[in-house]
DNA sequence: GCACCTTTGCGCGAAACGCGCAAGTAACGT
DNA sequence: ACGTTACTTGCGCGTTTCGCGCAAAGGTGC
């Protein structure tokens, strides 16, 4: 148009002031990033054009608020605009169990593969107990109980399976459920089966886990159900990061991928235990 | 360089096909795309380049990909690639609550702010209550008891907060916990204040529910506390969408916000409920 | 063998991106 | 009160990415 553009559209601002385009002037830059947030959270999305709009600001603006907030982790960058960031690994599995996906994807295959229909089994708080939920989202006729939040979250949409959810205290590093009141819940179901997962496991010692009152649980789980079933891959194999243990009943069943040291998977085997070593690679997601 | 650009790349396809350079045939349509999901869950993000030289097909097929896979809500898609979708509304306060954030959130915020430190308070299921929990996330010396799956995600890694989760079966719908286990384990907790939701309520006959198993819970964990409050926003005063009923004590208090309709407040008070009444404009998230 | 559907590659115009610069604004110290 | 500093915003511009349409290739069933 005229020979400088800018000018133009800096009497627009000035315009824009004087009349209050957007009403009751601009939102300062930390509330808008705050309020970005929140419509986010709202409505799941935003698209860039129209927060510009909705702000009154240019699409320039809200690109650099999204880096800021994409940079902070609050918010997660999509083409035309940002979308909620439910931090994944908090609530579900991601990033916390970027670690061994694929092995613990595997094992929770394989032990998805053992529940049959009709059957209530028990699950553990831990990832690899949250992949197990996972995998039988779309199952039919089958009830769950567990402590693991993980587990109720993943089966939550799950219509066809019946959850159980045992009560406790929540412990906020592994987001499981200890004390009395599991305890007590427990006294009050049995199962066909319980998958445990674990921090470390011994042929001598058996379960390792950082405190008395997880491995008291873990023992109250395996007396309630007829199979047991450990799942664990294989770097858990002989590690002893604690000193709270869990002892194991007379029969039962490891669970692990191929990454564990022969040496130590004869070692469980020699000892009478059933150990099953999944394959990895080609298992598809989904 | 020559006059066909096209039949050139259709050369390179040929010796593609002769040597295999990227090894043992390519996979077919549907392998790729659950390896795509497969990938962009086990590293979160999955680049279009990078996928694109993975499988060795152009970035517009990796495009039309992606594009089918968001469609289906299996990822979600960002600018140069896409990203492992965690579905925020099925797990935390998304879509589902979309109806009434703010009125949502102002309630939760005057609610939060009743509850001083040291205090016990019991938490109901629903995506009130889940705002509640969300404004008590960075509190301190704070026992939350709750039945409400949403409740104790929000809080899953507050770590100053001690929650309380009451065991119990998992109804879908509400992602609350129902049930005789949950019963049982009320009769072993008290609390000075708790917190309810409500489909819908009226002044004669008290809370209305789906059915009867809630509305004894929320009687329950009346009982159970020293201060009851009932958040409903303005449009669940004087509903009664089903027929079961919880029958209120004799002083509580209604939390709602300024969409009420005033003859409907003003009939909650001439009864002799406390009612609040909170502004829904200016009060800041997070 | 043929017709039909799906998948793939490619080109091209449109959209979105982000970087750098300049101008404006608020906070702070002297 | 004034200047300095840090921050924010708008704008231009080159770059990247997107997605749509078309044609060829591959697969399937009659």
């Amino acid at each position: 148009m005229s020979e400088h553009p800018t000018s133009e559209s800096r009497i627009e601002r000035e315009l824009e002031k004087l009349i209050g385009s957007q009403g009751r002037g601009r939102l300062p830059a930390r509330e808008r990033r705050s309020a970005i947030v929140d419509l986010a959270w709202t409505d799941g999305r935003a698209e860039v054009e129209v927060l510009a709009d909705h702000f009154g600001v240019t699409a320039s603006t809200i690109r650099r608020d999204l880096a800021l907030l994409t940079s902070q982790g609050k918010l997660a960058r999509t083409f035309g605009g940002a979308m909620a960031h439910a931090p994944v690994g908090e609530t579900s599995l991601g990033q916390r169990s970027h670690e061994a996906f694929r092995q613990k994807h595997a094992i929770a295959g394989w032990a998805a593969e053992q529940i049959g229909t009709d059957e209530t089994v028990i699950l553990d708080a831990g990832t690899t107990t949250a992949h197990l939920a996972r995998a039988l989202r779309h199952r039919d006729r089958l009830t769950v109980v567990t402590i693991g939040l993980t587990v109720v979250t993943e089966l939550a949409d799950a219509d066809g399976v019946e959850v159980l959810c045992l009560g406790g205290r929540l412990r906020h590093i592994s987001h499981g459920l200890v004390g009395p009141l599991a305890e007590a819940a427990l006294e009050r179901v049995s199962a066909d089966r319980v998958f445990l997962g674990a921090d470390g496991i011994t042929v001598d010692d058996g379960i390792c886990e950082a405190n008395l009152e997880q491995t008291r649980l873990k023992e109250l789980m395996m007396a309630r159900a007829a199979q047991v079933y450990v799942l664990a891959d294989g770097t858990k194999l002989g590690q002893r990061p604690f000193h709270a243990w869990a002892r194991m009943p007379a029969s039962w069943t490891l669970v692990t991928d191929e990454g564990a040291e022969p040496a130590e998977v004869q070692r469980f085997r020699s000892a009478g235990v059933d150990v099953i070593v999944v394959d990895d690679r080609s298992r598809p997601v989904d």
